[in-house]
DNA sequence: AAAACGGGGCC
DNA sequence: GGCCCAGTTTT
């Protein structure tokens, strides 16, 4: 059975011991020269590569958590702008902060930015520290981050797992049991760990390279659906391809339901105003700037902030990862003392300063409007 | 080990 | 409608 240990491999935990345990669990050099000249040739031209900034550079991994590509592009120099060195992250207000970020979503990436770069003015000169200890210890940074960030920045012996290298080295190496468990992440993060540290010692190339050159590959060839073996530079080398199995690895496990929740979303105009208000600083959009909401019908507005709900504006359907909101949207008038908050010209709502979920509502609110 | 935490693109 | 993305933190 499986738990005879003795005689599985130790690094891929095939049922056979196997070549995988020679170069210490590290990938086979003529396999990390063909990653390095995959990459050296096919990676895409992005803003951040190339940087030399450690600051920008940690800007980067902290936006791409959980987020493609394609929406950072959006953000990233607009950000940088706003926000060009640590200290002026550091010396903003905490809104303007979560304004710059909206439509990112996990706003508390933001937030632990922002408090690791007030730790960095504070006791690290206005420097990214270039120890990865002292870094892995800021606010929001673990051990991806610190990988990513210390290689890229400063050529640090230091792997990176995300999405991208689970799926390579899962597949690389046929790991059939899903990462979800701690042993298969063991097998992984060895792998990546003993590979990127022969990349360093035999001075192949900078281990920021070599880091995101697995990750590029998960992006461009090594794909969660369709991967595209036939042009992958790792085939020749990759058990799953082998057997076949590529497209069903990593093993994912199934996720948790999410939970429907009624949602009231308050519209009070008042002279072309509307009224935001802040969202409580844990939870759920903690700290953003959203529209009066309540769990519940729309009456619960009332005693929730005294907002009396009247013609029903619009109803939609917003899924975060983890619940969904079935929301709608009221015209409500004022009964009592207005709800501490702010009153916001519409253009001002639609300008991306506020988080995607209202977005139907702000919408709907600007269509009733326009047309009296 | 699992849940909380966004938003969007893709099939 | 579900999956997954250059993850981290808390439970």
């Amino acid at each position: 059975m499986s738990n005879d240990r003795q005689a599985r491999c130790a690094v891929c935990l095939g049922a056979q011991p196997c070549g995988c345990a020679e170069n210490g669990g590290a990938l086979a050099l003529p396999v990390r020269e063909a990653l390095l000249s995959w990459y050296l040739e096919h990676a895409r031209s992005l803003p951040w590569r190339g940087e030399l900034d450690p600051y920008r550079i940690w800007v980067s991994e902290v936006m791409l958590q959980q987020t493609r590509v394609g929406a950072v592009l959006e953000r990233y120099e607009r950000f940088l702008e706003r926000f060009p060195s640590l200290a002026a992250l550091a010396r903003a207000p905490e809104s303007a902060v979560l304004e710059a970020w909206a439509g990112l979503g996990y706003y508390r990436r933001a937030q632990k930015l922002q408090q690791a770069a007030r730790v960095c003015v504070q006791r690290h000169g206005g420097q990214v520290p270039a120890d990865p200890r002292a870094f892995a210890a800021l606010p929001g940074v673990g051990s991806y981050t610190v990988g990513a960030v210390q290689s890229i920045a400063f050529d640090a012996p230091l792997p990176a797992v995300d999405g991208n290298v689970i799926r390579v080295l899962s597949r690389l190496l046929c790991l059939e049991q899903p990462p979800a468990k701690a042993a298969v992440r063991r097998v992984i993060e060895r792998v990546a760990r003993c590979s990127v540290e022969a990349v360093a010692r035999e001075q192949q190339r900078p281990t920021g390279d070599w880091n995101q050159a697995l990750m590029e590959l998960g992006a461009q060839r090594c794909t969660p659906r369709a991967p595209r073996c036939e042009a992958c530079p790792l085939a020749p080398w990759c058990r799953a391809r082998a057997r076949g199995c590529a497209e069903a690895l990593p093993r994912r496990t199934a996720r948790a339901e999410r939970p429907e929740v009624a949602l009231a979303v308050a519209c009070a105009v008042r002279d072309a105003r509307v009224l935001v208000v802040r969202r409580p600083p844990g939870g759920l959009l903690a700290g953003t700037w959203g529209l009066p909401a309540a769990a519940g019908p729309p009456e619960v507005l009332e005693s929730a902030f005294g907002l009396r709900p009247g013609r029903e504006l619009v109803r939609w359907r917003h899924v975060f990862s983890h619940r969904v909101w079935n929301a709608r949207a009221l015209l409500c008038t004022v009964v009592g003392t207005p709800p501490r908050g702010a009153w916001w010209p519409l253009a001002e709502l639609r300008t991306e300063r506020f988080p995607s979920a209202f977005r139907p509502a702000v919408q709907a609110l600007a269509d009733a409007l326009a047309v009296p």
